[in-house]
DNA sequence: GCGATTATTATGTCTATACATAATAATCCC
DNA sequence: GGGATTATTATGTATAGACATAATAATCGC
């Protein structure tokens, strides 16, 4: 472990053995420097990144103080869905049911922010690990980021075909719950109403919507985050 | 803006532009200083930025590459449920439903890693914005914590007990969908079956498990982040 | 006492330099 | 040729010193 590293390790327990209490001001950065025996740098770069992760606040000549709420943030990976099928040692399947050019239902356009009456494509996929079925994907695609020979979205994932192929710009991503549609719960083996943990990224380039993403995952699936 | 953000923003422009492609290697470290005029801790603080996003690889000897998939990474606010809802502009309520101490279930006390037939406080309360309720939490929480004359937790929520009082040490989040059981359907005003978001919390502190919570959200709640 | 100005201070950033480390590339020996 | 050893190299960390910035504290004039 490096210099810098060992230091927060020890900050943290201060903290966590209530040293320092939620809301009190630490010692500034240049007497803990001094007490460490490290320069000003290294003890920035230790106070730095537990600011970053909430675990203390900083502010300029008010000082260093512990967060009242700690563990606020978290950061964790969004799924991949192939990679994380692999991870488990088991093989990604992909089954298109449906692709054609269709108008954007209006809930979605408006949070596209889409002028009414655009037509995208409009793709349903089925995701396999190991022929058992894991999500359903319903996608919204601006059919302005294609070229002209359209890439064969029953056989490369339209993310990955993205990530590789349009820059993107901004986005974002939703977390929800759904009931099951009828459809939904025939393509999931489970049945109609059951509860699905759901997904929704948008992404946008140059100001210009790419897409809209729904991923229902078959029940029993969990996001896992260690604080 | 200052200059490693400035540079750190030249950098994902040329990403996202693809000038420089997923995968390839881009310069480094040193001649991107020197291009950009800075010191090498500058660029190093910019590229470093950009691998802690998950946009950049890094590796010794290896160079800098572009990711294969970028936005793996997502930070996001995990939501302390009373400054979520005063953000709101509305008011935060309790509602303190059940206190026992009573065997922790199987299925809990082993994610928990206790041993069998442990006594935990077994704690329902309802949480409300402007009187509208908003979320359940269900929480299990070791009697070894709490001090004799115990915090009334008809006033104080625990999780804001624990913070203020309890060293974490280490913890777990957890995100699923369940459908609503009878009771939950009619604390939050909704029917049985409707399918709930769960956010379900585990802390410990010096190898001691200190409390498991799910906390199971009224319809339509959803956790949002952007890119 | 009060509002506006000035000083102080802790954090934030930046530089130049040095050495450490991990992973690849090159070399040597058999 | 092939396996073990050595050199090279890009990133990673650390240092001492400097200036910038934002927010608080002190001061001044009235």
């Amino acid at each position: 472990m490096t210099a810098w590293e060992t230091i927060r390790e020890e900050l943290l327990r201060r903290i966590r053995a209530r040293d320092w209490l939620p809301g009190a001001t630490i010692p500034g950065e240049e007497a803990l420097a001094i007490e460490f025996g490290v320069a000003r740098a290294t003890m920035n770069r230790a106070l730095r990144d537990l600011a970053d992760a909430g675990v203390l606040e900083r502010r300029r000549k008010a000082g260093t103080r512990v967060a009242l709420h700690p563990a606020r943030r978290a950061r964790f990976d969004i799924p991949v869905i192939r990679l994380e099928v692999e991870a488990g040692g088991k093989v990604h399947g992909l089954r298109l049911l449906h692709q054609a050019l269709e108008p954007v239902p209006a809930d979605i356009a408006f949070r596209l922010r889409l002028p009414a009456d655009c037509r995208f494509w409009h793709l349903q996929t089925l995701h396999l690990a190991d022929s058992a079925p894991l999500m359903v994907e319903d996608r919204w695609l601006s059919p302005h980021v294609l070229p002209d020979p359209a890439p064969d979205f029953a056989k490369v994932s339209v993310n990955e075909w993205l990530v590789g192929n349009v820059p993107l710009d901004t986005g974002s991503i939703d977390f929800t719950a759904a009931n099951a549609t009828e459809a939904e719960a025939a393509l999931l083996g489970t049945t109609p109403g059951a509860a699905l943990f759901v997904v929704e990224r948008m992404t946008w380039t140059d100001e210009q919507a790419v897409t809209h993403v729904r991923l229902a995952y078959a029940p029993g699936y969990r996001v896992h985050t260690l604080l």
